[in-house]
DNA sequence: CGGAAATACTTAACATGTTAAGTGAATGCG
DNA sequence: CGCATTCACTTAACATGTTAAGTATTTCCG
């Protein structure tokens, strides 16, 4: 586990001064963060110049895919917290490029699906969009970025199955 | 590319998709994303606890290893926003968790430190935050992370040299 | 049937991300 | 010196992240 670079100042007297801990710029969160960031700032400007956010465009994306679904299985499949999607889904009605109607069989549900208008801006988006992905691809290595979403992949699973663990410990 | 067939047809059949573009659930940026929160989730509720946001959270890091620094350089450190780091100076300041001071050569930069309460705060928050690192750590394997900081700094770094070619050509 | 509990959102409140504009203090240079 | 420019922040404005509370509907169950 972490050792830590001995830090002369401290030794371990464990009430005083504290100890720097491990460099937090190389910080499994911070770099993750690093990494996304950079990816992003590739694709902002041009969704940018379309009027679209970063997460107004995967809600779009994930329309497009799935030809209608309810507010909670989107908020899922576009990884964004029920209030948030509240918000952005008000926009982009007001925006005409989405639709909403209530489900007949429970109204509680709202089938949320992508409009004609909405098809029409994605059209216009993609193409930029694929080009920017192909070229962080080709720079990258497209082998080597497999294999960084694999580990990607991997680790959110072997944390979610922690949790799923503390849950059951939790449940008095 | 991509010319979305609108096929209305397969109203509810999740199964046979035509993609579009890259089912984006796997896309790049939607990896990291779900990479990150799912180790932020780990620690958020620590922090949370001792009244920290992740963000605060990193500014006191980041005080703590250097003793005093200006504002730009710590938004550097912490990678934040200049205006983040603002708001959250001006509310770290009014808890007194750390101080500041206007540098005398140049009345434009102020000098940032964190207090003694600040100190003391971070040492009552390292324990369990160090723990939680190792839990990860132990979980998903040392030398695994260790691939995977690699990569996602040669990530970064290979985009970082992608926009300072995009400048260069904008220079005109 | 009827009320407690669960469900599917939505609102609210506060903190941060992101871009643009503002402010006051140094600098460059004619 | 004078003054436009640059610099180091700060404010402003809008969008989202995050948690808690609210609302309407449905389901569970006696």
């Amino acid at each position: 586990m972490a050792k830590r670079p001995a830090d002369p100042t401290n030794g371990n007297a464990p009430a005083a001064r504290q100890v720097p801990m491990r460099d937090f710029s190389r910080s499994l969160p911070m770099s993750l963060l690093r990494a996304r960031e950079a990816v992003m700032r590739q694709f902002r400007p041009s969704l940018r110049e379309h009027g679209l956010t970063e997460q107004q465009w995967r809600i779009l994306r994930a329309l497009a895919a799935i030809d209608g679904a309810e507010v909670t299985e989107l908020a899922r499949t576009a990884f964004l917290l029920g209030p948030s999607l509240s918000r952005i889904l008000r926009d982009l009605e007001a925006r005409n490029l989405i639709e909403r109607k209530t489900a007949k069989a429970d109204q509680r549900r709202s089938m949320v699906s992508i409009s004609k208008e909405g098809v029409k801006l994605m059209a216009s988006v993609a193409p930029s969009s694929e080009a920017i992905y192909a070229e962080i691809t080709q720079r990258f290595g497209a082998r080597k970025l497999a294999e960084l979403q694999e580990m990607l992949g991997e680790l959110e699973l072997c944390l979610a199955s922690a949790e799923a663990r503390d849950e059951i410990t939790d449940d008095a």
